[in-house]
RNA sequence: GCUGAUAUAGCUCAGUAGGUAGAGCACUUCCUUGGUAAGGAAGAGGUCAUGGGUUCAAAUCCCAUUAUCAGCUCCA
């Protein structure tokens, strides 16, 4: 039989059986794989066996699936330091994750920082012991009674998840017997780089209703220095945390009396806000859309015709008494659908009044879970850029291309546009009990968003179960500083909340029909946007976002009426300028505005003072002398106007 | 909401065998009238998150509450 290694025309024969690992060794004999694909199957051992013709693909630290086997085992190692160290903590589950691993442990122990230090060493311990996972399988009955007997309810839990038929992996490394699907590394000397990071509780199977375990989550790298340079990298990353410089910068701080997920926009928190809602509302304005201004709450009868009082009630501020039934109950609002709707239904629609555009920025009030809150990216309030699209079934499918295009012209104006990825949330046919609507107009609103989404050419991932429960969405997604996804935009198709509001056109053909509606965000949560923006430029937003663009230094006051007349100027011409007068060196003064981010500072002393000149020093550090101010304002306001990315 | 951690001056932090609250920077005043990352001096500023408890005595020990951080769950 031949063996050949894939992509590759090396090529071993052999008359009988051989293991992957031997094959691998006389073809890449430099090589030091982790698993192996077999004719482009699923990754399996380096110990199976082959028996017949077969091309091999070695998966190592270079492959993505190479990196979860070697984070996968460093999992298991972790899990048999800590079986060794408590040999009461049940195991339940340790899967790779990007960059790393976690195990799921129930114990009743803290797992302080000694104690996960110690755990840590014991896994030094355990790699350097050359340890060989063995594969091995029982039948499902077996399989739960080896579990029983070990003690492990999480384990048997899984298996009695499984079909009756299957066949049952384990994996033994020494005296540690864990169930299984793999594969595993050969050896576990193979993990050179690891560090537990931190514990956290997490619930079983994800369900809030279960039990809290102890997570344990864990890196690992290839090399030390791989492993070092990744930890470096997460310590700069932490320095752009928009939740420390949005506060160090006064963009926004929190007050404890007020509550949580409530914060202050400070004025320059405050100015960036303002820019980009007016850039939005402009920007929507000009592609039809008409403005709303609606209230930000409403009697409990709104919120019984939407459903949000039947299912949304304990995310909902409620003012009153709801048992009361002699006195009215209002609640703050969670969304603007039902409040918009309203310019449709104010008098008698035509399909000549289709599309119609609506947008507003609207304030909406969620009561989330105390837990849930983080800087300015959860909040209890925030400002959307809201909007409803409503028309027909003819113009859909436009205005949904419309919608995407609108975000994405949004993003790449503000620049997070390399940032994002799209996520097509789709409903979970098999789970229709969330779900209102009929299956065919489930399926064939997808089909015609999917299709769209292609045509335009986004690169989307598709996630069954994540969709609204009125429509499938296209979610524009953003990681954090810390890697955590968040949603920052999102488009949504509804067949099924026009009927629920009795909101009707009539046809060309004189027929009353449910107009569709195209829920959608431009720029998505003012707040979370700037939280991002924040990060995305470690404080130093683009100039014409920035809510201080220029700051004139003085280095004598003898020129603080040539500053003053600079300042006028610029003003006049809608550039924000402020004036360090102040009675200091000007190093100190260059220094504050250096840790200001500032985009422009001008340094004026008595030499740019008698010749009309600036000294401007940019972003970089650079400085340029003899700039006279038209030449500054031109090259400002040419910044500002096309939304330049300095 | 759950798991764990944290809360001392505007900021960054000291302050453990319970015994009268500290530093640097920032702030105010005065001196310094100047050149690209910190000139000098003086001063002011704290119910030690809040409320209870133990104690002769609590920033320190205990309980509750509030807020902040990471994670889970949830979500724009």
């Amino acid at each position: 039989m031949k063996i050949q290694l894939k992509n590759s025309e090396k090529l071993m024969e052999y008359n009988e059986p051989v293991s992957i690992f031997k094959a691998l060794k006389e073809l890449l004999p430099d090589s030091k794989p982790f698993a192996a694909k077999v004719n482009d199957g699923e990754a399996v051992d380096l110990t199976s066996m082959l028996d017949k013709d077969a091309i091999i693909e070695p998966l190592d630290f270079s492959s993505a699936e190479g990196r979860e086997i070697y984070r996968h085992s460093t999992s298991h190692l972790l899990a048999m330091a800590v079986k060794e160290l408590f040999p009461e903590a049940k195991l339940a589950i340790g899967p790779a994750i990007e960059n790393g691993f976690y195990y799921d442990f129930d114990i009743d122990v803290l797992f302080s920082p000694d104690q996960l230090e110690q755990i840590e060493k014991q896994m030094k311990k355990l790699a350097k012991k050359n340890i060989k996972p063995e594969r091995f399988t029982l039948p499902r009955a077996e399989a739960i009674a080896k579990m029983k007997e070990l003690g492990e309810p999480y384990k048997v839990e899984l298996i009695e998840d499984l079909p009756e038929d299957s066949v049952i992996s384990f994996y033994k490394m020494g005296d540690f017997v864990d169930l299984c699907k793999g594969p595993h590394l050969p050896y576990l000397n193979y993990i050179k780089a690891f560090k537990l990071t931190q514990v956290a509780g997490a619930y079983w199977r994800g369900n809030e209703k279960n039990k809290m375990l102890k997570r344990i989550y864990g890196v690992s790298f290839d090399t030390k220095e791989a492993l070092d340079s990744y930890l470096e990298a997460q310590e700069e990353a932490k320095k752009r945390d928009h939740n420390k410089i949005g506060r160090e910068l006064e963009y926004f701080t929190t007050v404890d009396y007020i509550g949580q997920g409530l914060p202050i926009m400070l004025p320059k928190g405050s100015r960036t806000l303002q820019i980009l809602q007016r850039f939005v509302e402009d920007e929507e304005e000009r592609r039809g859309y008409l403005l709303t201004k609606t209230p930000l709450m409403a009697k409990s009868d709104l919120y019984r015709i939407s459903g949000h009082w039947d299912h949304y009630r304990s995310n909902m501020f409620v003012l009153g008494d709801p048992n009361d039934e002699k006195s009215e109950c209002f609640a703050l609002r969670p969304m603007t659908c039902p409040f918009q709707f309203q310019h449709f239904l104010n008098k008698t629609r035509s399909y000549r009044d289709l599309p119609m555009r609506l947008n507003e920025t609207s304030t909406l009030f969620r009561n989330e879970a105390s837990g849930e809150m983080h800087g300015l990216i959860r909040l209890r309030q925030f400002t959307i850029s809201e909007g409803h699209i409503i028309c027909t079934k003819e113009q859909v499918e436009h205005e949904f291309e419309e919608s995407v295009k609108l975000a994405k012209y949004m993003l790449e104006t503000v620049g997070l546009d390399d940032d994002v990825s799209y996520r097509f949330s789709l409903w979970d046919e098999n789970n229709r009990d969330k779900y209102i609507g009929d299956p065919e107009t489930w399926e064939n609103t997808q089909d015609f968003m999917r299709k769209i989404l292609m045509d335009i050419g986004i690169d989307f991932t598709e996630a069954k179960g994540e969709a609204a429960f009125y429509g499938p969405k296209l979610d524009i997604q953003i990681k954090n500083v810390f890697g955590k996804e968040d949603t920052l935009i999102t488009v949504q198709v509804d067949f099924q909340l026009a009927s629920r509001f009795e909101m009707f056109y009539t046809d060309k053909d004189g027929i009353k029909k449910n107009p569709i509606i195209i829920h959608r965000t431009s720029i998505g949560c003012y707040e979370r946007t700037l939280a991002l923006l924040l990060e995305k430029y470690a404080g130093a937003l683009p100039m014409w976002m920035s809510p201080e663009q220029v700051r004139i230094l003085t280095i004598t006051d003898r020129n603080d009426e040539w500053a003053k007349e600079v300042q006028t100027r610029l003003q006049s011409v809608g550039i924000r300028v402020t004036i360090d007068n102040r009675n200091e060196k000007i190093g100190l003064k260059i220094r504050e505005a250096r840790l200001e981010r500032l985009p422009y500072m001008l340094i004026l002393g008595d030499k740019e003072s008698e010749n009309k000149t600036l000294s401007v020093r940019d972003r970089a550090g650079e400085t340029t002398d003899g700039v006279s101010l038209d030449e500054f304002t031109s090259k400002a306001l040419e910044l500002i106007n096309t939304k330049a990315k300095y």
